[in-house]
DNA sequence: CATCTATTGTGAGTAATTCATAATAAGCCG
DNA sequence: CGGCTTATTATGAATTACTCACAATAGATG
């Protein structure tokens, strides 16, 4: 059988040049994750059951984990919610979170290529070399704020705040 | 015998005024985070129980979740820890970890009083308004960046990128 | 001071994640 | 190609951070 140029060498020469064996599990994740950005590990776990049935939650734990620190995915913290995990590495995006429905948006920041690495210290405190700033927007969509005009708001405590 | 205007009394009018009544337990959480900003739960456990010594770690969290909604305190949340607290509210301040030690230092974001609240959206992404932006700064305190020099450099992964 | 109800204590439970160790399979070498 | 070495994955248990239901307690109001 001739081997086919799929587009999933395209990870596959990934991993390799991060070092990193080409396994099923961790392309299985590797597209899991290219499909449906912002996955939690759980998600993870039922997208790639659907190809690899019998893989555990605790190994996709590990290659997530193991595929974060090789720079082929970046892990992101929201609130309110477990780790997600997205394919777009190295651009420094940034993500806004609907407090409505839980919607997340990519985010380019406005202040240029490398936003917000300038920092303004508070008196006192001591400077560092700022290498990474994760910014998390938290607002209401335009279909939650349209659904909130009619029915009771969502989350009215946030909407007094800044 | 007559009462002593003391500095806890600041706390307890803060706590009258947000229609919340004032406890002890309260009271030494609010103390506790105002003395150590940037505190764990486990860490407010720890300095309040100095005071009472049988408060429960579930009560500490009920405090500290209601102390939050109120809006007394603020709960942040960084990279690979738990949750933590801070008494400085309402000044939308931002935060920067060392990836070293751990140190978080306050930060007022350069860019005006209310920072980052015009995001660039991606393309395709659906706009939403905004009401809050986190902004978690990473990067190698003075401190640790003369000790990475002569011993071997902390989370090496990290000083590659960006 | 008595009452009402917010608040705290008690005990159990859960979600997300990690760890130790055994089994497996990629990639290299001849 | 077939074995060897070691990275990777599976297995099972454990841990951390936090939440929940409900009973006990104690602020605040009159």
């Amino acid at each position: 059988m001739t081997e086919h140029i799929a587009p999933a060498n395209t990870w596959a020469a990934s991993l390799r040049s991060a070092g990193r064996r080409v396994t099923k599990q961790r392309l299985a994740v590797l597209a899991a994750v290219e499909q449906f950005p912002h996955s939690t590990a759980d998600d993870v776990v039922t997208a790639v059951r659907a190809e690899l049935a019998d893989i555990t939650v605790q190994s996709i734990y590990v290659v997530l984990s193991d595929l974060t620190v090789s720079g082929l995915l970046r892990r992101i913290e929201t609130p309110n919610s477990p780790a997600r995990y997205e394919t777009r590495v190295n651009d420094n995006h940034h993500h806004a979170v609907c407090t409505g429905c839980g919607r997340i948006e990519d985010v380019d920041c406005a202040v240029g290529h490398a936003p917000c690495l300038t920092p303004a210290w508070s008196p006192g405190s001591r400077q560092m070399t700022i290498q990474i700033a994760d910014v998390v927007y938290q607002g209401v969509c335009t279909d939650c704020r349209e659904s909130s005009a009619e029915n009771s708001p969502v989350l009215p405590e946030l909407t007094e705040k800044h």
